[in-house]
DNA sequence: CGCCAGGCCGTGT
DNA sequence: ACACGGCATGGC
């Protein structure tokens, strides 16, 4: 009897041990406190990584790497500190909205915050401006520990590049929760109880291949996934990569 | 100098 | 529903 093709979930699962046989185990977000990740998944939209340390830094010499020190900066002093994060206007009053929300709604205490219910606490910050499903993601898993999946652009780029998702779609809502379903089918048979712990994983596995090997510019040389697990099934030629954006 | 980075939002079809 | 451009800044 032939060999079945492989399913898209069943192929992710495999690209997910390749990156942990080659990357080993993560143990994400780089950040000290629960409010310094909300900062970065914030400040890191759209932005290099390098830049928002760079913000982190300066927002940690003014002293406002906490709720506390937020609520006392004006909006341009904040604006300033992450200066170098780009989108500084927005970026600004997004995550002054956030601790208002906070403030007013959760008493203040991101312990409360972290209290609700994962599906509900969705909405919410989905509702707030300048959190789109990505950053609501991030903030959920890896500052409120709730076990939900998180798709970012490397994981769009590399599930296209490997044909595990149709068209190749773009950062639209459907593209988005397509990613996160197929990351849930790709570990729904894993043993592994702590699912949070799961998903937070793969997501800073698909990260650190992400920034060594899926730029746009897609320069898939030796990267992980372009080896031996994935020379037949998974690999695609250079010459027929989806041009993305 | 031009390209691009761990998205999101408003507008137009 | 989706495509498309704007948003700001700095590294390389």
């Amino acid at each position: 009897m032939k060999t079945q093709p492989s399913s898209p979930e069943r192929r992710l699962r495999r690209m997910h041990d390749a990156l942990f046989a080659a990357y080993g185990p993560q143990r994400w977000w780089p950040a000290r406190t629960t409010f310094e990740v909300i900062l970065g998944a914030y400040l890191t939209q759209n932005t290099a990584w390098k830049a928002v340390e760079r913000s982190l830094a300066n927002l940690k010499a003014a002293g406002a790497l906490s709720l506390a020190g937020i609520r006392g900066l004006t909006t341009q002093e904040l604006q300033q500190l992450i200066r170098p994060s780009g989108f500084i206007t927005r970026k600004a009053s997004a995550i002054q909205a956030f601790v208002a929300t906070v403030d007013n709604e959760f008493d203040g205490s991101l312990r409360r915050l972290a209290s609700a219910p994962a599906n509900e606490l969705r909405r919410r910050l989905l509702a707030l401006p300048g959190v789109g499903p990505e950053t609501a993601d991030a903030i959920l898993l890896y500052a409120l520990g709730k076990p939900v999946p998180v798709a970012d652009e490397y994981l769009r780029r590399i599930a296209a590049r490997h044909r595990l998702i149709e068209p190749v779609p773009g950062s639209n809502r459907t593209g988005y929760e397509a990613l996160v379903t197929l990351t849930c089918k790709a570990f729904a048979a894993d043993p592994e109880p702590d699912r949070a712990q799961l998903y937070n994983e793969f997501h800073a596995l698909v990260v650190a291949v992400g920034k060594a090997h899926c730029g746009r510019a897609a320069d898939c040389g030796h990267c992980p996934l372009a080896g031996d697990l994935a020379s037949a099934a998974i690999t695609l030629p250079r010459a027929q990569l989806p041009a993305h954006r």
